[in-house]
DNA sequence: TCGTCCTTATT
DNA sequence: ATAAGGACG
């Protein structure tokens, strides 16, 4: 038994599930909650953040459920390292507990923040609590970490049992009352103006998360008939509350076991039997599991390629290229999907995953740009956005990945659209301009003749960009890009 | 060693 | 019908 024990929240912020809370409750006789609002993360980020207000808008009710047990939530304004030893100090903490992060970055904030208590004597213990499985719990029988998605899925799944899954006890039990009563900071104090979050209809939080997953587990069955269909409403819409915690991934799972997702044969069997939705969305959790191993063991992929001979590749970098870019960005590349996609990005900072799939494809195969560009890109404007994921996801469209597939897969975005969007329902609803172009252009609308273009009022050119890239054309270049870096060495 | 397989592909 | 090459067992 320890005396005092302070929890530091970082990307958990829920008081049910959660293991170092729970494990708080049952070692430490007083237990402390914190979190910091870490100035060495929040500089670079632009004044206006949907993810700044959905944590503050999350810790308002993580604070709350605290002091319903005894004592709020301690919430302060700094540099991390230096605010939690200082904290543990001020409150004669023994030990300091939190969830365990696989990002290179936050490794090493947690050794500096381990050094710095150490030489307090205050130790820091990290635990399994963003993943069901991490480190080598799921290795290949030649003891080394899976690279290849299926199969990894298949041992995850093998090795799955009750105890994976089972909540942490840590919704009750009474905390430490604290010196003082905490104040959580303003949005305006921590130097943020507010977005359209509320307008988005985005609600941050435990109650924000249990209502979606409510909802979802309404439609759960239909997943993986619907979820490749963006103007459907398919997902479940949960990935920003699993990027910051506001839901546990044990009660994820949970709810898919709950659904038959293992009565199903497998996560994309043909079949639509029961639980075969739930099988499908449980593969996408396995999915989660699978970047933040693959981030774990094989930090390098955060600014390299995965398999190390595709970063002699020779991207795009000339003045067409770079306009090119600067288009892609605004949603203006004339591809309507691929628009519309990033139009969702920009106006709610979420882009339904087939879209992710489409605009990196196009940004890496028809533009020939550096998928680190993209990365980039999304890893400022996701709300929901996860290193791990988000590097995982550029990395399998760019086919610099771990999985592997054939270089030559190239997504027409086109056909895309055309089965996707097959009437064009959601790139009218992200490109109004176009809601007047008749169903048989609003895939490709360069396509209609001039009088066509007069006569539904869309000019192209005038009300909508010309393509900025001809697929068939893009797509040679990319073979023969890919063709000079085989890893063979075939020319 | 070798056969099988590889998330959402394409023409 | 297609297309490498590597991971996995």
């Amino acid at each position: 038994m320890l005396d005092a024990i302070l929890v530091w929240f970082r990307r958990d912020l829920r008081d049910d599930d959660h293991a170092a809370l729970a494990e708080a409750l049952r070692r430490g006789r007083r237990v402390y909650c914190a979190f910091v609002f870490d100035t060495a993360i929040l500089a670079p980020l632009p004044r206006s953040d949907r993810r700044v207000e959905f944590i503050h808008g999350s810790l308002q009710v993580l604070d709350a459920a605290l002091r319903a047990r005894g004592a709020g939530l301690i919430v302060r304004h700094a540099d991390a390292t230096e605010e939690i030893p200082r904290l543990a100090r001020e409150l004669g903490a023994a030990a300091v507990f939190a969830n365990r992060d696989y990002e290179p970055g936050a490794k090493a904030r947690d050794a500096r923040v381990a050094r710095a208590l150490a030489a307090d004597g205050i130790g820091l213990e990290l635990f399994k609590d963003q993943a069901i499985f991490d480190g080598v719990e799921v290795l290949t029988q030649g003891g080394r970490p899976y690279t290849v998605f299926t199969p990894y899925r298949n041992a995850w799944l093998k090795r799955l049992g009750d105890d994976d899954h089972r909540p942490h006890d840590s919704a009750r039990g009474e905390l430490a009352p604290l010196p003082q009563l905490p104040r959580l900071p303003t949005l305006a104090e921590l130097g943020f103006q507010p977005t359209n979050l509320q307008t988005l209809g985005i609600a941050p939080g435990m109650p924000g998360a249990r209502r979606l997953l409510e909802d979802f587990q309404g439609r759960i069955g239909r997943y993986r008939e619907q979820r490749d269909f963006p103007a459907m409403r398919g997902v479940s819409y949960l990935s920003v509350h699993l990027r910051f915690g506001t839901v546990s991934i044990r009660r994820l799972v949970s709810a898919a076991l709950a659904a038959g997702a293992l009565r199903a044969r497998d996560g994309d069997g043909d079949g639509d039997g029961d639980g075969d939705g739930a099988a499908c969305w449980l593969s996408e959790l396995v999915w989660r599991d699978f970047f933040f191993m693959i981030l774990d063991h094989f930090p390098r992929v955060v600014g390299q390629a995965f398999r190390p001979a595709f970063d002699t590749l020779q991207w795009e970098t000339d003045a067409t290229a770079e306009a090119a870019f600067a288009a892609w960005c605004a949603g203006h590349t004339g591809y309507p999907l691929v628009d519309a996609a990033m139009q969702q990005l920009l106006h709610t900072g979420y882009m339904h995953n087939r879209l992710r799939m489409l605009t990196a494809s196009f940004l890496t195969k028809d533009l020939g740009i550096d998928w680190r560009r993209g990365e980039a890109f999304f890893a400022t404007h996701l709300i929901d956005f996860d290193l791990a994921a988000n590097n995982g996801g550029w990395q399998w469209a760019a086919s610099t990945g771990c999985d592997a597939q054939p270089y030559f897969r190239i997504f027409n975005p086109v056909r895309q659209s055309e089965r996707f969007d097959p009437a064009g329902r959601f790139i009218r609803r992200y490109l109004p301009e176009l809601a007047n172009v008749p169903e048989r252009f609003i895939h490709a609308p360069w396509l209609m003749s001039a009088v066509q273009q007069q006569a539904c009022g869309v000019v192209i050119g005038r009300d909508t960009p010309a393509p900025v890239v001809e697929h068939d054309a893009a797509r040679r270049r990319t073979l023969q890009r890919f063709a000079a870096v085989s890893p063979s060495g075939a020319a």
